[in-house]
DNA sequence: ATACAATATGTTATACTATAACAAGTCAAG
DNA sequence: CTTGACTTGTTATAGTATAACATATTGTAT
């Protein structure tokens, strides 16, 4: 199967700066999901029937998703059709770095370097609503600069851009 | 990059923010407030009784504040006591630069800055609950960095940090 | 002054997002 | 084959946000 033209490709199947460009996303979300397994596996918990097929819902597009959307999928897949069974899924997969909660639109993406820590930085579209994981490039450290003259010490950051993408740029 | 250093709404602000130090908050508040009022009178606004109220209240302390809370304080206070009330008033505050909205929280905190166009970076200690508004300090220009290479536009971003304030740090 | 247009507020109703609490099922280890 | 940990299902409710329309207020032009 190929790629939609107009779905952003895959950002970081093989670098992370191929973001938005189009490629082979079925092989982009199949590896996703392999890495994701093996992870899994390697920290002795289970990639349970509920969680795989979530990960996989968030694995067809870049876009983030709702966890009502991912609901609603599973409940017409004979999952459990109330918000617990979603939001159990998505909180495994976050807290595994398996997904990513983007906070802007209430919603997940799949997390496109499962294993690597990283800090992401997450670039939202308003064209098409796909979602790129960008590298952090400097963004970490300037956070920790402008938090150490507070002498704020920072455990977790939230970093999210709304814009355009290049297929979705805005001529000027 | 530190913010201005003679900052007129708010003494002593040579220090970058007031949020985690002991400070004249009245004077902080009242301050912010007066400036609010400028503004909006310059721009051919009106602050209205029910946006001038829910920016007090906002100011009154360094943490960011839920809409029903806010809402809540005005429904005691005879304003009408529906949720559009107090979203409508936050929405305008927000447009206008005088208010944030903490998307961690799902919450709203008054603007330290107004006036002066900025990216804030917003510090949220998980110890007092306490939200400081930062200099960005690199951290936009970071961002472009990284969205430019994936040749992304973006137009506005959201930065939050959780962590501790110098008050509540833990001990190593 | 008065009528008009623009803005703001009040109100009803509903949609969307998220979690607590408990019951029932599944699975691997002993 | 039972125990105990974990996972899923289910009920109920809490928390966040907006659409749509009615009423009131304000500034302006006549």
């Amino acid at each position: 199967m190929l790629p939609d033209a107009h779905d952003p490709a895959c950002p970081g199947c093989e670098t992370p700066d191929l973001a938005f460009l189009v490629h082979d996303h079925a092989t982009c979300a199949s590896d996703a999901l392999s890495r994701a397994e093996a992870l899994v596996q390697a920290r002795g918990l289970r990639l349970t029937a509920v969680r795989k097929r979530v990960l996989q819902i968030l694995l067809e597009s870049h876009k983030a998703i709702g966890a009502y959307d991912v609901l609603n999928r599973l409940a017409a897949e004979g999952f459990g059709n109330q918000p617990p069974v979603a939001y159990r899924a998505l909180d495994f997969l976050e807290e595994q770095g398996l997904a990513h909660r983007i906070r802007r639109l209430n919603a997940f993406a799949a997390c496109m370097h499962p294993g690597e820590p990283h800090a992401p930085v997450f670039l939202i579209c308003t064209g098409c609503n796909a979602v790129a994981e960008a590298a952090d490039d400097g963004v970490g450290t300037a956070m920790q600069r402008a938090a150490r003259g507070l002498g704020f010490t920072i455990d977790r950051a939230t970093v999210e851009a709304l814009g355009r993408c290049p297929a979705c740029a805005v001529p000027a």
